[in-house]
DNA sequence: TATTGTTATACTCTATAACTATA
DNA sequence: TATAGTTATAGAGTATAACAATA
């Protein structure tokens, strides 16, 4: 029973054509997927190493490289040393980054919360607890 | 209540990330999620052609060009020319592509079946209702 | 030697714009 | 002119391998 080899493939095709659509839901100007993702986590746990911004993103060292100077070019993370460990570098959210996630959130989102809107409380209920689901198997 | 604006961001982030952990479940000479689900759908829905597939997958003409060429070359679907229209290219599975299909959903979809198979049977309950759901809102 | 991070390179996935061939 | 599809090009997102700097 439960026939977990059709769930996976279900699931698998559902969440590919998600993210597709989402990533064409980008706003101009607007930062990327990955870029919104690794600012908002290290607002969120402050100062992070490098290395710790890619393993909460679930991603290898040179990912987060780039990821990391797109946000510092743009100025929204500022890059210090680490006081006890040369190797090491510290990313810090700046004020301009702290200003740029509200409302690149909700400009991002704009379109999902607007489709999440017109869904019933049932579905939506569904959504959230599958949320919590979907971050577990993630988790690799 | 139920805050759109709060849930849409927590669904962009776990389908960002599951997206992410799935990608690496790769096998070794697998076809990619792209090759595989549109191989799927013109096996499912049976001879295509190139605007049809692009429309089912939800991407744009050029994109579904590259994979079908690269399935093509597999040997999995074969192109024939439309006998009513020549701009018209007719894709159809191939008896090395239907073959491929089983072998190739099975070990894309095994690490993730496994991850199925230790959730509770209300969690899995659960996917199988949240996956209506995804597809819906995947739809533009 | 081991670890942290970066650079070099490559592949997947997708897009827009420009082109070809056919209608 | 309009449509179907391809080619050219670009950018996001990620990886592995090789490297530099520091421990």
């Amino acid at each position: 029973m439960t026939d977990n080899a059709a769930l996976a493939s279900e699931l698998r095709l559902a969440v590919h054509r998600l993210t597709r659509t989402l990533r064409n839901q980008r706003p101009v100007d607007g930062l990327s997927l990955s870029q919104l993702s690794a600012l908002v986590t290290i607002w969120r746990e402050g100062p992070l190493r490098a290395g710790d911004v890619a393993a909460r993103e679930g991603v290898k060292p040179p990912s987060a490289t780039r990821v990391l100077a797109a946000l510092e070019a743009l100025g929204l993370i500022s890059r210090g040393p680490d006081p006890t460990d040369g190797r090491q570098v510290t990313l810090a959210v700046t004020p301009a980054g702290s200003a740029r996630i509200d409302e690149d959130i909700k400009a991002r989102d704009a379109w999902l919360a607007q489709r999440l809107s017109v869904l019933g409380d049932d579905d939506r209920q569904l959504l959230e607890r599958a949320v919590a689901v979907l971050k577990q198997l993630a988790e690799q």
